[in-house]
RNA sequence: GGGCGGCUAGCUCAGUUGGUUAGAGCGCCAUCCUCACACGGUGGAAGUCACAGGUUCGAGUCCUGUGCCGCCCACCA
């Protein structure tokens, strides 16, 4: 049984979505271990190697200083390593509080060259095949890490900017033409890289389609927001007067391909027509710069424009800026703004709010730019790992997710996979582009680890080595470099249910292991992670790398936020431990896993000083150090990272969910104290069926149940089901009643033996159900029995294993089922209730002993007179007489119960008036039961539709119903004598 | 814009194929420090199942639509 591991963010601390996630892993290891299956952890794919590179670029370049290109490739790897070894023996340390088996010896990071030399087979295998190939991309450029950021790590912000509204002089105007056009931008400097402006190719068209659009909003929106929209209107036929014919005579320029001149460059560039331009707004142009926004690279290929990069790679400006060469993006910007006024073609600064691409990593904005690539053609690859899902080879549990998996790949987007980082797999191809193909011939004639492959548009090489790096002067006379870019980590990571194994050497772990059993994740990770993992599998392996994939909730703070860093609304598991426990961290969790796709934890702080709770808010909980509203004092959060805010009291950020987890370990913990302080004299021994006591006999049938119960859950990943079964099973039934029950029998020599022999079967085979998901009061209570009772078990018993970590899981010892005894129990649990509400509402002391007697039918009877002795016991009551001809005593309370009706003698105890209230309640309730029914029972269609024996049970209810107003009242009339 | 999920007690959530009077934990009220457990026991109060239609003898549950919250993907799925 295997589990594919994802690691936990790098960066950052584990929060509860990683602790959610190690937990339910860990919990399945441990089950199926005690299963019998030979398990095995593959431990995390390092996918979080950019964001450390990121980190430790960040500190470099705020605190000194310098940059990665000042610091070279060799240096800035040492630092990201030295990094990663203190973060992962954090992450260590945090997972093993948790209780997670995981061994991280054999696979620390992809870097791992087992891992390394997986990619580069990889790599080259699909180079040979063709699949890879080098293509243009417009890439997220941070400027201020000088790396690149994939689109997953860019988010968009309003921020308050400027729009500068710039004017382009048309070359050789005609009489009449205009003599300019005017263009407005956010980023002025990107003007030195424009090809075009472009206008509407039917301006009138397009105008006549907005207005219509927001004639049909102006219709839909409420009253009060009219104004607004009808403003918009008016403007869009003022725009009809003042711009299009404008526009119109632009367009006509457009065809006739006049130019208009860049200013400050000087260059001419066209004029277009182009449906991208939007005549509503704006001056109704707008200047396109294909290597700089997505948008105008589309316009840029449609119209087929010079597309011209300004941006060095360290976010400078580069030759083609001209005499902006060298300048810094701000800096830029800055001297053509002044630049262009100077020059007269500035028209006006508009402020305005704009949204923004960030940078995840740096917060500051990104400024894309036209890169060459290296890309995966997915056609076929995509093709695979949807058939692997459709067919059924990988489930996804739950189902609905296939869809977005499916939908995903069926888009079979080429996959970027080069990255202009210095950390990763750098990728294993060198140029060359001075030789012929007779000297790559000559030179790689007996290697059939070297491939190549012309790349026209450069005019050079792509050579491509699989097992070790090429020289320099590997082709002799010519020399060689390498790509200095470097993979995708999703790339490393996508191998890694076979990489780790050893693929490509057909080694006994990859036969033994591979496909594994289970990936076990979380859903924004499907596409990202999972599909790849699929497809590469099956391309490199030529099987699925797993069988099924089980996306678990993802943990939401308070607000319905996902917990992230940035956000700083995660919460530490590690102070959920050092509140709660280890073992309520985990069965909190898995208890709380259920299909949904969310799960809110809203959470406080608990003030160190006063213990008091401080409601956690958007703003306190970025906070290193908070204020307390109760005490006044301050105490430390988990982003303290400065001396003297960590030498405050740490206050730490807790949650009542799991409150139920951390209750239960403790009530499971009192249970096995009970059992053991009551093991006197245990010997073990076989038990035969009539040796056991009723008590015995149901909590049996009700473990054999629940065991089955456990078991199928977490089989099919219901955790929440299977934590549910067992905490009702241990706490309702094993120490609420069968606990209670046999109390008396341990305090008698004769009938101890038996007892004992049942209580302590009953209470190992709880521990082994609750072992995967408590494990470690679950181990304390295994070793300490294990002193006291080393052979157990029923009916034979056996040596116990040595922990609960290697015990067998339980079977569901379904002969014991017995339903007739389970009935029993539910009836005597109702009058047992019954009696101790009358205790209750009738204020009588827990101590004052009671009489009862029982009106119910010979059956009935005959089931709950053998539970007296519990009667007396459990609720201090005593019966004085069972069956139909019961005799209510002269003074006495009443309830009406399914099968029983029940009188408590009140000699001497009676609260009339709280009697009767409850008395007239009960009543009133009853009658508007029993015109439910006689509703239902009068229509004539129920009778005649429903099935006979709903309507029977409906009739048997009246009736039922009908005896217990009978009662009410009669003792009704009784109080009233009284 | 598309897809997915949620809306059930003050809070956080269960509710299996439609079928008696919709459940749990926390919180609240009352009571009990009873010999495993006050992180406990016992009892209680508390819900127009988001809204509007529809199917059905019968709807929290199935269908359609609407609203709000959230997530994912994305200018054409």
């Amino acid at each position: 049984y295997t589990i594919v591991i994802p690691p936990p963010n790098v960066t950052g601390a584990l929060h509860l979505g990683h602790a959610l996630n190690n937990s339910l892993q860990d919990i399945l290891i441990r089950f199926k271990r005690m299963q019998g299956f030979n398990s095995l952890w593959m431990p995390g794919t390092d996918h979080a190697g950019i964001a450390t590179q990121a980190v430790v670029e960040r500190r470099l370049l705020t605190e000194e200083k310098q940059s990665r290109h000042d610091l070279g490739r060799d240096e800035l790897v040492r630092r990201i390593w030295q990094w990663k070894d203190e973060y992962e023996a954090r992450i260590l340390g945090q997972l093993k509080r948790m209780g997670c088996s995981c061994d991280w010896q054999r696979t620390r990071f992809t870097l791992d060259p087992v891992c390394a030399r997986a990619v580069r087979h990889t790599f080259f295998q699909l180079f040979k095949e063709r699949l890879i190939y080098r293509g243009k991309r417009l890439v997220n450029w941070d400027t201020f890490l000088q790396t690149a950021v994939s689109d997953d790590e860019v988010y968009h912000e309003a921020v308050a900017g400027h729009f500068w509204h710039l004017k382009y002089p048309v070359i050789d105007p005609r009489p009449g033409e205009p003599t300019h056009v005017t263009i407005a931008t956010t980023r002025p400097e990107t003007m030195l890289g424009d090809t075009a402006v472009a206008v509407h190719r039917d301006p009138a068209a397009a105008l006549d389609r907005a207005e219509a659009e927001l004639k049909q909003k102006l219709a839909e929106t409420p009253e009060k927001e009219r104004e607004a929209v009808q403003a918009q209107l008016d403007a869009l036929a003022q725009r009809r007067q003042t711009v299009l014919p404008m526009l119109v005579r632009l367009r006509d320029m457009a065809r006739a391909g006049r130019m208009l001149k860049l200013p400050l460059v000087d260059r001419p560039i066209p004029l277009v027509a182009d449906e991208w331009a939007k005549p509503e707004l704006g001056s109704g142009c707008v200047k396109i710069t294909p290597a700089h926004d997505p948008n105008d690279y589309d316009v840029g290929k449609r119209q087929k424009l010079p597309m011209v990069n300004i941006l060095n790679a360290d976010g400078t400006l580069n030759a083609n800026a001209g005499a902006y060469e060298k300048l810094t993006i701000p800096k830029a910007r800055e001297r053509i703004v002044s630049d262009m006024e100077a020059l007269g073609l500035l028209v006006e600064v508009e402020d305005r709010e704009i949204d923004l691409a960030h940078s995840d990593r740096s917060k500051t904005p990104i400024e894309p730019y036209l890169a060459d690539q290296w890309f995966v053609r997915m056609e076929q690859l995509a093709q695979s790992a949807m058939d692997a899902v459709t067919d059924g080879r990988v489930k996804i549990v739950p189902g609905r997710y296939a869809q977005g998996y499916l939908d995903w790949l069926g888009e079979k987007r080429d996959w970027p996979v080069s990255r202009q980082l210095w950390w990763g797999h750098r990728i294993p191809i060198w140029y060359c582009a001075t030789a012929s193909e007779a000297d790559l011939h000559r030179a790689f004639a007996d290697r059939d680890d070297v491939v190549w492959r012309r790349d026209e548009e450069n005019d050079r090489w792509l050579i491509c080595a699989r097992e070790e790096d090429l020289a320099d002067d590997a082709v002799r006379g010519h020399t060689l470099t390498r790509d200095d870019d470097v993979l995708d980590t999703w790339f490393s990571s996508a191998l890694w249910p076979h990489s780790t194994l050893g693929w490509p050497e057909p080694t006994p772990e990859l036969k033994y292991y591979y496909p594994t059993s289970v990936l076990v994740t979380s859903r924004d990770i499907i596409t990202l992670w999972v599909a790849r993992m699929v497809l590469t599998g099956l391309h490199n392996v030529g099987d699925v790398p797993f069988r099924e994939v089980f996306i678990h909730p993802k943990i939401l703070d308070g607000y319905g936020e996902t917990m992230s860093k940035t956000k700083g609304n995660g919460v530490d598991p590690v102070d959920v431990m050092d509140k709660f426990g280890a073992d309520a961290l985990r069965f909190g969790l898995a208890h709380l896993t259920t299909e949904t796709q969310d799960v809110r934890m809203p959470v406080e702080f608990e003030c160190p000083h006063c213990n008091k709770l401080i409601e956690q808010t958007k703003k306190n909980r970025v906070l290193p150090r908070v204020k307390c509203a109760h005490c006044g004092l301050e105490f430390s959060t988990q982003w303290a990272t400065k001396a003297e805010d960590r030498s405050l009291a740490r206050g730490a950020v807790v949650s009542d969910r799991f409150e139920l987890a951390r209750n239960f370990c403790n009530k499971l913990w009192n249970a096995a104290r009970f059992a053991m302080l009551n093991l006197e004299g245990y010997a073990a021994a076989a038990v035969r069926d009539d040796e056991l006591a009723i008590e015995d006999r149901w909590v049996l049938s009700r473990l054999a149940t629940v065991t089955e119960q456990a078991t199928e859950a977490l089989e099919s990943y219901r955790f929440a089901d299977a934590m549910r079964s067992l905490y009702e099973f241990a706490w309702d039934e094993f120490c609420s009643f069968y606990v209670e029950m046999v109390k008396g029998r341990l305090q008698d020599e004769a009938r101890r033996g038996v007892a004992q022999r049942v209580l302590v079967h009953t209470l190992d085979a709880l521990v082994r159900l609750l072992h995967p998901a408590m494990p470690f009061v679950t181990e304390e209570i295994w070793q300490r029995l294990a002193e006291l009772a080393p052979e157990r078990g029923l009916p034979q018993p056996a040596r116990a294993e040595a922990s609960v970590m290697v015990a067998s899981w339980p079977r569901a010892d379904k002969p014991r089922q017995d339903s007739q005894i389970e009935a029993r129990f539910a009836s005597f649990q109702e009058v047992l209730r019954g009696l101790r509400e009358i205790r209750s509402r009738q204020n009588i002391s827990p101590k004052t002993p009671i009489r009862f007697a029982a009106r119910c039918d010979r059956a009935t009877a005959d089931l709950l007179r053998p539970m007296e002795p519990y009667f007396e016991s459990l609720a201090g009551a005593h019966a004085t007489s069972w069956g139909p001809e019961a005799a209510a005593p002269a003074t006495n309370a009443h309830l009406s119960l399914k099968s029983v009706e029940l009188f408590v003698d009140l000699a001497g105890l009676i609260d009339v008036a709280a009697e009767r209230a409850r008395l007239e309640k009960e009543r009133g309730r009853i009658q508007g039961a029993i015109a439910a029914k006689q509703n239902k029972l009068a229509n004539a269609n129920f009778v005649e539709r429903a099935p006979t024996d709903v309507v029977a049970k409906e009739r048997a209810g009246l009736a039922d119903l009908q005896g217990q107003l009978g009662s009410i009242d009669a003792a009704l009339a009784a109080l009233a004598k009284s």
